[in-house]
DNA sequence: GTCTATAGGTTGATAGAC
DNA sequence: GTCTATCAACCTATAGAC
């Protein structure tokens, strides 16, 4: 039973792709519009303007993720090892399909300017401040401050593979392929949970 | 002995700054033109076109950073450590004054574009190759693509605290404070060095 | 080298017919 | 809800006087 998409939805679906890959300042109305083959009024018609639009494309994705993202910290039981926490973290991103997703949730986490920042403290804060003390509680000598750092170094190498994953294997000879996304969630959940681990240092 | 800069100086730094912290894109000629207080053609004269301006000031950046790099790696003698190549990675970027350099920096990093990729080939591939090397040599039990990702998830961890330092304070509620580089530099060195460790897994 | 003036194109947003 | 037509503002780039 195939239905066709209205208006509204395809809008989205155009723009998630648009501003994923070519950036938000870069994508303009008429870009999505041509593409999504609906008329530029559609736009101001179905949302009030470019910002609003954003902030749509933004919440469609992002408060899913972030939901399922605390079910599976929640999943992991009461103790969660460093492991449990950061695919917890990281999962829910990488393997979601459909595929747009990673270019949009890399973007937004690569724009760190002020409409961005908005769109951070409505929907990150609350899920860091849960991962953050889950951190705490699975390794209880790290300092609050190093903590925070150790999650934004976290969500920094998260954000960069999401961000440059389709353009990865021409830069390193198709070596690396992010395609097959549970063994990136696995390679980079090693990774950060030895990291985690670190010693804090004198 | 104060020198008055000249118009071309002028438009590189401020193209610089505010490149670095609202993004290529978002930042027009006439934004720079204002701000450095010069001639909206300047630029043009200087310069052929916008582009030829962002390589010029990427390259003028770029250029030292790279160079401080190896010479950081070439210092660590013949066996460098886990940690001596994350250092001489990170800290010739992060330490390095004046300040502007750093928003530039996490912005090219944060910046997926075609653009971007082809100073990334340029500037960043011969560099990458020889920490990549590095690496290899002193953990040789990584295979060759786990050493590229692992290249990677470094360099995103670094392009992410350079993009986001301003804000930090502001989202930690003051607990993150990133003016203190070579505290952030040890920070992001002890976390790196221990996932570079971790062991490759099935 | 520096300026004014302007060409030529794109943008986000809206008014108003259907 | 969807369309055409259009506005006002912005953009990069250039021609030409000084």
């Amino acid at each position: 039973m195939i239905e066709r998409m209205d208006t509204k939805s395809k809008i989205l679906d155009v723009a998630e792709n648009l501003f994923g890959n070519y950036g938000f300042e870069a994508t303009s109305l008429r870009d999505i519009t041509a593409k999504a083959q609906v008329n530029l009024a559609a736009v101001n018609y179905h949302f009030q303007s470019k910002d609003s639009l954003i902030d749509a494309v933004i919440e469609r994705r992002i408060a899913p993720v972030n939901r399922r993202r605390l079910e599976m910290l929640d999943a992991a039981g009461p103790n969660p090892t460093v492991e449990q926490i950061a695919e917890a973290f990281i999962a829910p991103v990488i393997e979601r399909d459909p595929s747009p997703i990673t270019a949009l949730m890399g973007r937004i986490l690569s724009t760190p300017d002020q409409f961005i920042t908005r769109v951070f403290k409505k929907h990150l804060v609350v899920v860091a401040q849960r991962f953050t003390d889950a951190i705490g509680q699975a390794l209880p000598e790290l300092s609050p401050a190093e903590r925070l750092w150790r999650m934004h170094f976290m969500g920094g190498a998260m954000a960069h593979v999401l961000g440059w994953s389709h353009l990865l294997p021409e830069l390193t000879g198709g070596l690396c392929d992010a395609s097959d996304r549970k063994a990136v969630t696995a390679r980079l959940v090693r990774f950060l949970a030895a990291g985690l681990r670190a010693p804090e240092g004198n």
